[in-house]
RNA sequence: GGGCGAAUAGCUCAGCUGGUUAGAGCACCUGCCUUACACGCAGGGUGUCGGGGGUUCGAAUCCCUCUUCGCCCA
């Protein structure tokens, strides 16, 4: 014991400094080098070691942290910090994406405020002027992914723009180049007109919109009285219009084909064709056909063999682009599209040919990094052949190598896969990887390793490169690789770390990266690169609108760690975290959020305050079963049940099963298993606050106050159940965890809770399930005193009947006086007005309560007790009376039915004695 | 237009392959500064398990249908 209490006491706040705390641990954790993972360790490499990786989603590198990133990395930290105590080596790879359209957008701004554009700089001074932008500001996000306590190895600090990381994609192209698996492709593809690139369709996002139908009417060459009236929503098109396309089988329009119709405004002669493409039912029945601006309209084009003219520039403005000599009056040129389509629906509204416009709800596709409106464009991309790709990444799901949480996704994936289209991977950028194919003056191209000096084919010197880069998701399929070291499939972190274990992401990227680095695993390395894929919900705010910074609904994780610390950012994320459900977090009202978080460490303090105080910093005794007292081996029984709890609601880690082959491989009912971190996070709260806190620390105070060998008891299973406690709940809070554990007296100078053994469960649990009496009694009998309004500091006193159970109850009197505030005494009760209780267990207790129970209200209390039972024990003999149901229902089930039934029936006897007494 | 999913306590959600007196957290209400903690302690839940139909001895759970909402893809 401390000799001068009150001073240790004041030594010891009762508010944890989680700011100094997390600064000092940050740091220590950091020198001490305990999140480095050592590749030899590891059983892949001779080690003892299973490896357990997680790879960052790495964020754009100019981006800073919000409420998004600090969900998703909290997810993977709790996760990583897990498996690291449970003693696997651990890696959890960070690192970031170059991100070449969002951060050549930063850049762009940067020189506009300087009144230039990338253009006046020239593509190589802006290169290097983003270069420099990038070294001075980027990764800052890795920086604050520190502060919310990420455990991550930031000796591998990975940039998806590192020279080695760029030698990847160049490998990757070459080799799809070689084996023809990439490809040039003429066709109309998404090109956003502000950032002057194509998009893949998984850039082109769809967004709802109220569009109109304008319905115009095409006058026959051959006679301008009749006509066709057709229907599109992209009335300003009809300047790049060379057909009129009706369905073949539509008779309505079957003398039409092969006529020819004027367009209004140019008179231009295009004509009437039949393709099956056309919806007979949409709009007229009749469709304009405009190959240059629309994708499907390409297609019908060059079945027909059309020509295709071009009407919009790159910039989105109207004119006689390409192959459109003569066909844009001079009044619309150099006009924006819209403003176009304005001026032209009234020119044609003049013209008479606008015969009428319906509202009409449409998508259309925005640019998801700017959300400008885009383009159909006709030019020549790079494409990657999917199919070949996708069937390996298909089957991995399908057959249980990969699984997605939750589940549905993997519907998702599925359903996407099986439709595959090709990729884009061109990109009219300066800012990324730059194609490496070189054409020769005599036309010859090829993709080369390294730069060329001489054509592979003539030898030519004069060699051209492409000018465009790759989609950045192009270099980003390849992180599970590219960061352990591919190419070279030497590196000793591709051997040790790779495949990985989890990928922990939003579903938004699903198909944007997380299906594609399955291909790319497959294609360069012949294997998943990992075996879980979680996906996780979205942060929302209370009108479950996503955050935004347009919105301002948005939380700084920051500001929380400072306002509530980092555990507390930590503990809500985990807490509201159920399986791919979104979390709600008021922007509004931080402490609604965040004070529960940052309460409960304040509790874990205060539990580990008065364990330091009380416990003392002594040697701790050998734990001696046979001398455990009852609480002890409660608290011992709760504590394993936790211990499973976490366990059975965190993992399976990795798939037990493993094929023939020793691939592994998640039979059906394991791919819904684990990973619920929600329940997880809740066992562990409940036993360290509702068991250990409120129960078994009341339980052991007097012990702790006296002298002798139980109090040696109380403080060894105390230190060790909340040692236990703390461990379980270090993945979530790792701060205040470890600030308490390297203060207990069984702490070890120079070791880390961060390193510390995962909790296990025990082999043999003590059966302390006795207290469960103690504590339904003391329930109980403050049931009561609230019931009947009885004063807090009012003593009472209980009378229980004399028998096996109630002498339990008589051991623990102590208890129940301080926790009860209640004498027990085992014998007949007297005689008089009382308050009862019966409990489930069938012991009854009766409380004398002189001047202050009611006859009749006890009486009405007990009475609606009774009813409300004999109600259920109706129900319950109908089913046992019904025949049917003892004849089929499994025997088990009759027989607890039989059981429960025996139970009410005694309770109910007990009930109606009690009123029988009152009476 | 195609695919997938959801609807359970005021809010967010558990409740898996049918069998508990339908649960948890938060919020809310009442009483307590009971010397670890008022960022705390104690007490407080009558929910047509979205509507309708069906299967079954038995349905929140399985099937059909309707309504509402969400996500993905075109």
């Amino acid at each position: 014991m401390p000799e001068t209490p009150d001073e240790t006491a004041a030594e010891f706040p009762t508010h944890f400094d989680f700011a100094s705390a997390e600064a000092g641990l940050t740091k220590a954790w950091d020198d001490a080098g305990l999140f480095r993972a050592v590749a030899e360790r590891t059983k892949r490499l001779g080690g003892a070691r299973d490896p357990f990786t997680i790879l960052i989603p790495p964020p754009n590198v100019t981006a800073i942290l919000h409420v998004g990133h600090g969900l998703n990395n909290t997810v993977q930290d709790v996760l990583i910090r897990w498996r690291r105590m449970a003693g696997d080596e651990a890696l959890w790879l960070p690192g970031t994406d170059h991100a070449g359209i969002a951060t050549q957008n930063v850049v762009e701004k940067l020189v506009a405020k300087e009144g230039q554009t990338r253009f006046d700089l020239g593509r190589e001074a802006f290169v290097k002027r983003t270069e420099a932008f990038v070294e001075e500001t980027g990764g800052i996000i890795l920086q604050q992914l520190k502060a919310i306590g990420a455990s991550a190895d930031w000796s591998r600090t990975a940039y998806t723009f590192s020279p080695a990381l760029s030698q990847a994609v160049r490998e990757a192209f070459v080799r799809l180049y070689e084996k023809q698996l990439v490809y040039r492709g003429h066709r109309v593809i998404h090109w956003c007109p502000r950032c002057l690139t194509s998009l893949s369709d998984e850039e082109a996002e769809f967004h709802d919109s109220e569009g109109a139908l304008h319905h115009l009417r095409y006058a026959f060459a051959d006679d301008p009285t009749q006509g066709i009236t057709i229907a599109t929503t992209r009335p300003e098109t009809i300047l790049a219009d060379v057909a009129i396309a009706v369905h073949p089988d539509d008779a309505r329009y079957a003398g039409f084909v092969g006529r020819e119709v004027l367009i209004p405004l140019t008179g231009i002669r295009i004509p009437v064709i039949a393709d099956s493409y056309v919806e007979q039912d949409f709009g007229s029945g009749a469709l304009k056909i405009t190959p240059a601006h629309d994708a499907n309209d390409f297609e019908v084009g060059k079945r027909h063999a059309l020509a295709m003219p071009v009407v919009i520039s790159p910039e989105g403005m109207i004119g006689e682009v390409q192959d459109a000599t003569g066909r844009v009056p001079a009044e619309y040129r150099g006009l924006d599209r819209f403003d176009a389509r304005k001026r032209i629906v009234k020119a044609l509204e003049a013209s008479g040919a606008l015969v009428k416009v319906e509202r009409h709800a449409n998508s259309i596709r925005k640019c998801y990094r700017c959300e400008t409106v885009v383009e159909p464009r006709l030019s020549d991309q790079w494409f990657v052949r999917m199919a070949p790709l996708a069937a390996p990444a298909l089957a991995a799901v399908k057959d249980g190598t990969i699984r997605l949480l939750p589940e549905k996704w993997e519907k998702v994936y599925i359903n996407w896969l099986e439709g595959i289209r090709d990729w884009n991977i061109s990109r009219q950028l300066w800012w990324g990887h730059r194609v490496p194919v070189w054409t020769c003056a005599k036309g010859h191209s090829d993709a080369y390793r390294v730069d060329p000096t001489a054509c592979s084919a003539c030898g030519d010197t004069t060699l051209e490169q492409d000018p465009d880069v790759f989609d950045t998701w192009f270099s980003s399929w390849l992180w599970p690789i590219s960061t352990m070291g591919w190419p070279n499939e030497q590196a000793k972190d591709l051997k040790a770390f790779f495949p990985s274990d989890v990928l922990v992401t939003a579903p938004e990227i699903l198909f944007f990266w997380v299906a594609r680095m399955i291909m790319s695993g497959y294609e360069f390395l012949g294997k998943a690169p990992f075996h879980t894929v979680y996906l996780h919900g979205t942060v929302r705010d209370m009108q479950h609108r996503k955050m935004s910074k347009s919105l301002g609904n948005g939380i700084d994780p920051l500001d929380v760690v400072q306002r509530y610390g980092a555990d507390a950012l930590r503990w809500t994320l985990i807490q509201g975290m159920g399986l791919g459900v979104d979390v709600m977090l008021d922007p509004n009202d931080l402490e609604k959020s965040f004070a529960p978080g940052r309460n409960f460490a304040t509790k874990l303090w205060n539990i580990g305050r008065f364990l330091l105080l009380q416990v003392g910093d002594e040697p701790l005794a050998e734990l001696d079963p046979a001398s455990l007292r009852l609480e002890d081996r409660w608290i011992l029984g709760r504590l394993h049940a936790a211990v499973a709890e976490c366990d059975a609601a965190l993992g399976p880690e990795r798939p037990p099963r493993a094929r023939a082959d020793g691939t592994p491989h998640w039979s059906e009912s394991q791919r819904q298993m684990g990973m619920r971190l929600d329940a997880y996070a809740e066992a562990a709260r409940r036993f360290v606050w509702n068991e250990l806190a409120d129960w078994y620390l009341e339980a052991v105070k007097p012990r702790l106050a006296q002298r002798g060998a139980d109090r040696e008891v109380a403080r060894r299973v105390l230190v060790h159940v909340f040692d236990q406690g703390l461990r379980l709940l270090h993945p979530i809070m790792p701060f205040v965890t470890e600030s308490l554990w390297q203060r207990l007296p069984s702490h070890e100078p120079n070791t880390f809770l961060a390193t510390a053994a995962w909790p296990r469960a025990a082999q043999a649990v003590p059966d302390g399930s006795a207290f469960d009496l103690v504590r339904e009694a003391i329930d109980a009998i403050r049931g009561l005193r609230a019931e009947y309004g009885v004063q807090p500091g009012q003593p009472i006193t209980a009378y229980a009947a004399l028998s096996d159970r109630s002498r339990v109850l008589g051991e623990s009197s102590a208890l129940i006086q301080r926790l009860a505030r209640c004498e027990l005494t085992l014998g007949a009760a007297p005689a008089g007005a009382a308050a009862h209780a019966v409990l489930a267990s069938g012991l009854e207790l009766t409380l004398p309560l002189a001047g202050m129970v009611d006859v009749a209200k006890e009486r009405a209390r007990l009475g609606s007790e009774l009813d409300n039972l004999t109600k259920q024990l109706e129900a319950l003999r109908g089913r046992l009376g019904n025949e049917k149901f003892t004849a089929k229902a499994p025997p088990a089930v009759v027989e607890a039915e039989r059981a429960k039934e025996r139970e009410w029936a005694a309770r109910a006897a007990q009930l109606q004695q009690k009123m029988a007494e009152l009476a």
